[in-house]
DNA sequence: ATGATATTCGACAACGCGTAGAAAGTCAAG
DNA sequence: CTTGACTTTCTACGCGTTGTCGAATATCAT
């Protein structure tokens, strides 16, 4: 039984809210769609206003997150980043913000989560960090 | 050269503010600490009020990420966490919300940051995945 | 020109964090 | 017991972010 710290943000709150994380995993599935198609899919499991949908797409785009572009009668979002792209950009600025305050700390969370998200890839994290490993050497000659 | 995604919270603010880690900091470094020794201690870079480092304290108290216990004539404030329990714990929640983003991006840029900030640690996070595969093996049976 | 539809604007509330003065509490010295 | 120094708590404001929309405006086919 262990304490765990409470950090406010919850799960996602750390680098978008929810309702914008919930638009962008739309347009990651949907791909380009229209902002009454993003709310249409939001619909389905949360009643909103469509303007409060238009306006998180907007600001979502304000921010860079997503594209905004001209349809052919109306405008169609894109995601700016795929999803693998949007996290690993977002984990770096995270990540370094850990990093600061403890590598050793970090990493025993990370493999730690990453086991238990998903063992599979402990494989392909051990290949990242030989060939990473490699690189170094190489660069350093 | 690589358009970065500006998440708002940048570094730190993630999980907790600046004062508050600067905070952390300093009881990590000095110990129980009363509220007037931390103040001190942070004036030595700012100039704040000592009810600001005060209110930040209790709020970091409130929040459970330090204790506060009667000494002899004042309150000391005493970190609840390790810094790196707190880095473990801390990651532990953004990394989730990571995770559930992207696992391979995750991966991809925790190793990349890490060799960055410190690549000595490349070599201990081996160890700890080489350690972790074994555990789940053994566990699996 | 009109009505339907699409888009933008401006607002408000709630929260978190930094900031700090005012108020209240504590306690030893007179 | 009162006073004054020092400690602790309270209350509050400003600012930025996010969620939430309604109202106003723009657009466009009929």
């Amino acid at each position: 039984m262990k304490k765990s710290l409470k950090t406010s943000k919850d799960g996602y709150g750390k680098v978008v809210g929810p309702l914008e994380q919930e638009i962008l995993e739309v347009l990651w599935t949907r791909g380009g769609s229209s902002g009454k198609e993003i709310f249409a899919e939001i619909k389905k499991t949360r009643h909103l206003a469509l303007t409060t949908v238009l306006t998180v797409v907007e600001r979502l785009a304000k921010k860079g997150f997503v594209t905004k572009a001209k349809g052919e009668s109306v405008f169609i979002f894109r995601p700016a980043f795929t999803k693998t792209e949007f996290a690993r950009e977002v984990s770096h600025d995270v990540l370094k913000g850990i990093f600061d305050i403890s590598a050793s700390g970090a990493c025993a969370s990370f493999v730690d989560i990453l086991a238990e998200a998903d063992p599979l890839e402990l494989e392909r994290l051990s290949a990242l960090i030989e060939r990473k490993k490699k690189t170094l050497e190489t660069r350093k000659g």
